[in-house]
DNA sequence: AAGTTCATTTTGTGATCACATTATGCGAGC
DNA sequence: GCTCGCATAATGTGATCACAAAATGAACTT
């Protein structure tokens, strides 16, 4: 009666632990890595909001067979990164100003609550990982490099919330960020990444003093900052 | 450059209106009303955690080829409601407390929002609407009826949720409510529903009064007593 | 010029097949 | 009685084909 073990434990990097590889390993099925590889270009800005996707199409450009391909974008729908329309043609998703609502909303109730209960389990080695991290996004906002940015921007949130091991929130998480990651490539794009500011030192400083409340404000606030820029740029209030 | 309007607009009910059907219509592809009659299943009770399950064996007791069914699973393996191992196998996941006390951290973190941002649209249609509801409650309640008692207590969830428009928010809701059905239909399975109150008397009096506080603060008692009922129910602590 | 019709192409969906991997059940051996 | 080894069955994965529905683009009409 054994089983195996857990393999797909999430559907994204917020509920793995730090040393997990997010790259599946080779021997993985087809399907699983087309699943990453198109998640990483929605993470990281590498579609375009409203832009139509096919299944063929995708196929062609991974240089796999259609069958794969039609798993991944399954999946990927289901967690609302991409979008089935009733015609049945999928497309990545607009962002309207409700939906960035809501984001923001869910951003603020669960992030937060991850980073306060990864807390207990960040060490030095992980502080240090985190540091490295946010130096890259150093690099990346004032070289204007906006991929670069939103992909070490997630990977300093994901190192975090991945230290909590809470892979049900985790999973909640992740499908959030795949909801507005095409939407801040736009944003990026169009009034660059030099005017942003770097909120993750508060955060860091927190996890030193291993101060649970300060450490949560400080992600609370970075999330209301980043998307408050967004918001701004994008549905001038 | 016109697109089709979004079919797929929710994963489930709670990013509905109160209107919209949740059963597909006909002409409706077979893999989407494969993933509905599955997604009541799990909901309802219909699945006990740990069981195995397998694409054939499902295609075969729906009356549909494999293909259908593969999709189908795909999705809830997104969303949580089946697990996939690694060795390739799918499941009804099993309960843990650390997953039981993430999913009520997230109900209490989202749904009372949810009900608040729902009750300016809960005219006297809707008031009624859930009162009958809640009428089927009581009466599974008391002739010992939990997939009865699951199925009217979704219902009438679902109906406020569905009113708030937030398909957002509803989508992460409705993972969280596919994620702990099964355990709850073993639960009260083990237990019975005879000891449960009903909780949904201070609601509804909230409703009509448009008492957003109290609203969401009757909704988060609903959440808090019928989990804690539950939780104890199964780890005794 | 702008709209319309119609043939062609593209696309998602479902069925079916082949195959590698894993589970299962049965028998032999200690 | 219990464990190990092996033959058999079952399962997920991927490829390919057929088909209906929808998009596309060119020719034609107004």
């Amino acid at each position: 009666m054994t089983r195996g073990a857990i393999h797909n434990v999430s559907n994204g990097a917020f509920a793995l632990p730090t040393g997990a590889k997010s790259t599946p390993s080779p021997e993985s099925p087809v399907h699983e890595r087309v699943y990453q590889a198109l998640r990483e270009r929605i993470l990281y800005g590498g579609f375009q909001p409203g832009r139509p996707v096919t299944l063929r199409g995708l196929a062609d450009s991974l240089g796999v067979s259609p069958m794969p391909v039609r798993e991944a974008v399954r999946r990927l729908i289901a967690v609302r990164a991409l979008e089935l329309h009733d015609n049945r043609r999928v497309s990545v998703p607009a962002m309207t100003a409700r939906k960035f609502d809501e984001i923001v909303f869910a951003r603020l109730a669960l992030e937060p609550e991850l980073a306060v209960r990864a807390l207990p389990r960040m060490g030095e080695a992980e502080i240090g990982q985190i540091e490295r991290i946010d130096d890259q996004i150093e690099v990346s906002m004032q070289s204007g490099d906006p991929e670069g940015y939103m992909r070490y921007n997630h990977a300093f949130h994901s190192a975090i919330y991945g230290r909590a091991g809470s892979e049900t929130l985790g999973a909640l998480v992740d499908s959030i960020w795949l909801q507005f990651g095409p939407f801040m490539r736009t944003v990026y794009g169009r009034v660059g990444t030099s005017s942003l500011e770097d909120q993750h030192q508060r955060a860091i400083t927190a996890i030193r003093q291993r101060d649970a409340d300060r450490f949560k404000q400080a992600i609370a606030e970075d999330i209301m900052q980043g998307m408050r820029f967004i918001g701004e740029s994008a549905f001038q209030r």
